[in-house]
DNA sequence: TTGTATGCGTTATCAG
DNA sequence: CTGATAACGCATACAA
């Protein structure tokens, strides 16, 4: 990276290298007269220079950089977060340092860790969080150190980081999808959740269980079945389901996957096992990704802003004044097709 | 960012500056007695030392990031290359800058500038390129003195940067999709194509008709509908259509979409205007992108290996040898339920 | 308004 | 094997 340097500039104008910094990026005390700034500019695109941004960090001490880290970026969900923050991001003229873990928490850990040694200004960290104490301890840790040497943070999902969230009302939302889907007669219902220690996943569950029990409907237990919180997962989970309580046995029944992928497996499972999602079972999800538009039948789920959470956290983590905020999303049911009643 | 030094670490351990360096991160002539690199580690854990990334790049002159540009990363055609890229990335030990453009050609001459900035060590350039003789040329030119600073870069799409690339079959893919199509006995074809100056969307249309040509076809010319290369162009082209030719007209006929998000958009509409897709209309996209596991009718493709265009561009960006390459993507025909023949 | 000098945190060169 | 010390490219307090 032989490159061109600011001294380069400077000497080739004629000034010193402090006039050729502040004529270039103008400092706080900008002071240059306007006819020698241009003469450097002029040579600083004559010569092709070129700020280094890794000197400028150092010299100023703080970075422009944002650190995002996500499960997978190929989800849809994780995909319209990534949108909203590098769209915020911008706007507050920095750049974006993607990291997807993979599903792999541990992974998380590291990336703080990278995040902190590029001295990022600020990280937002999205996807629910495992039950795992060790884990989110270590994290917890992770971040405070981060934040303690002038970092800020924001999480999407649940909060439990001690840090800014923009959290999503998972038992609200579950609840009212409960609520909604009773409404339109049904009685008999199933829950795909994802992985036992999947808070997300285990608050939608609850959620949507207790809301049905305080109407006075019990979800058997043999239809509530673990899986992956992925589309895979959903898929297997389903299938798992018709093979445990026969297609029959679904005839009035609403399946409710504790995500929009997940859902989307369990159709997938559904059609494949003959069955007619809308008729012969009602299936329902939960985020409303921007796939759903594409899929038929329309399916029911609980509407989460992914786009505009990806916006709030980044304002948030870069306008924290000190008070750890958390902001609800507010979550809307939306029933389509998927679920015209039993 | 007040944080802990190399230097504290050094005088905490009663070690030099140097010996604490090559103690951490082992150094060419890596060599230092054990059992002082025990003590320094030490020390380095106790006191929550975190090694500045910005002063090693500027130390070392090459820092450890790749940047990566696309037009939308919501667009899961780019979540898929974005995840192929982190993957290979990490695999070689760096982190992803992202930059998404939103469509914006002229962003993405602002983002390589950043990233030359930044010094990221290479650029990974996703997205079809406009007719666009200037902003190509600008492109070329700013892409060109990134490399020769050092930098390395590969494009994914058309090969038209003088840099290595992984070029996507678009006139064969759809030449293939058009015989595949007329195998099945359609004879009356639309064609849902991009922007003009898309050069992806331009080099599929032609690949398509020009293959029908060959046939024998025709593709008539109020049948060929411009728009955006978005989901929504896709809807709106498909829209224009139909209030074009009518649904009859529409009865023994294959449109061919030139993206999957586009054909998607394009199934919706003809869904809402009273079409059934695979029964009174024929439709293809081209990508195959994951999403489309989860419609239905299935859709008729060509089918792009996307995670593993941003593995390779990866690979090609690292693995330079100076020497220009360009690896051909091969793009496989996929028949589906959306397009049974008329 | 402009120039000088120093420091940011590391790596690397060169002696010991 | 270890320790001084000079870069790296830039911003900024301090002088002029």
């Amino acid at each position: 990276m032989a490159s061109v340097t600011l001294s380069d500039v400077a000497r080739e104008a004629g000034v010193s290298l402090a006039t050729a910094s502040r004529a270039i990026n103008g400092s706080a005390n900008r002071t240059v007269r306007p006819e020698l700034q241009q003469r450097v500019l002029a040579t600083a695109a004559r010569l092709g220079y070129s700020p280094d941004a890794n000197a400028q960090a150092m010299a100023r001490g703080r970075t422009s950089t944002l650190g995002l880290i996500v499960h997978d970026i190929a989800d849809p969900y994780f995909s319209s977060i990534a949108a909203g923050v590098t769209t915020a991001a911008e706007a507050a003229g920095l750049m974006v340092t993607l990291a997807s873990t993979g599903h792999r928490p541990e992974k998380e850990l590291a990336f703080v860790d990278v995040l902190q040694s590029q001295r990022a200004r600020a990280i937002v960290i999205a996807g629910g969080r495992q039950d795992d104490q060790e884990v989110n301890e270590r994290l917890r840790a992770a971040l405070s150190t981060y934040r303690s040497r002038g970092g800020t943070v924001a999480a999407i999902g649940q909060s439990i980081l001690d840090v800014h969230t923009v959290a999503i009302h998972n038992v609200g939302g579950a609840g009212d999808l409960a609520r909604a889907l009773h409404g339109r007669g049904y009685r008999d219902f199933a829950v795909l959740t994802g992985p036992g220690p999947h808070l997300t996943a285990r608050e939608r569950t609850e959620g949507f269980t207790t809301a049905l029990a305080e109407l006075g409907t019990n979800v058997r237990a043999d239809r509530v079945v673990a899986s992956e919180f992925t589309r895979d997962g959903g898929y297997r989970a389903m299938t798992d389901l018709i093979a445990r309580v026969g297609r029959e046995g679904l005839a009035a029944c609403a399946v409710f996957a504790v995500n929009d992928v997940m859902a989307m497996g369990a159709m997938a499972a559904a059609r494949e096992a003959g069955l007619r999602v809308g008729e012969s079972v009602g299936i329902a999800g939960f985020d409303d990704i921007v796939t759903l538009r594409d899929i038929t039948p329309g399916l029911s789920t609980v509407a989460v802003p992914l786009v505009d959470a990806g916006v709030r956290a980044t304002r948030m983590a870069l306008d924290s004044d000190g008070e750890i905020v958390v902001e609800q999303l507010d979550a809307t049911v939306v029933l389509r097709d998927s679920t015209p009643g039993p």
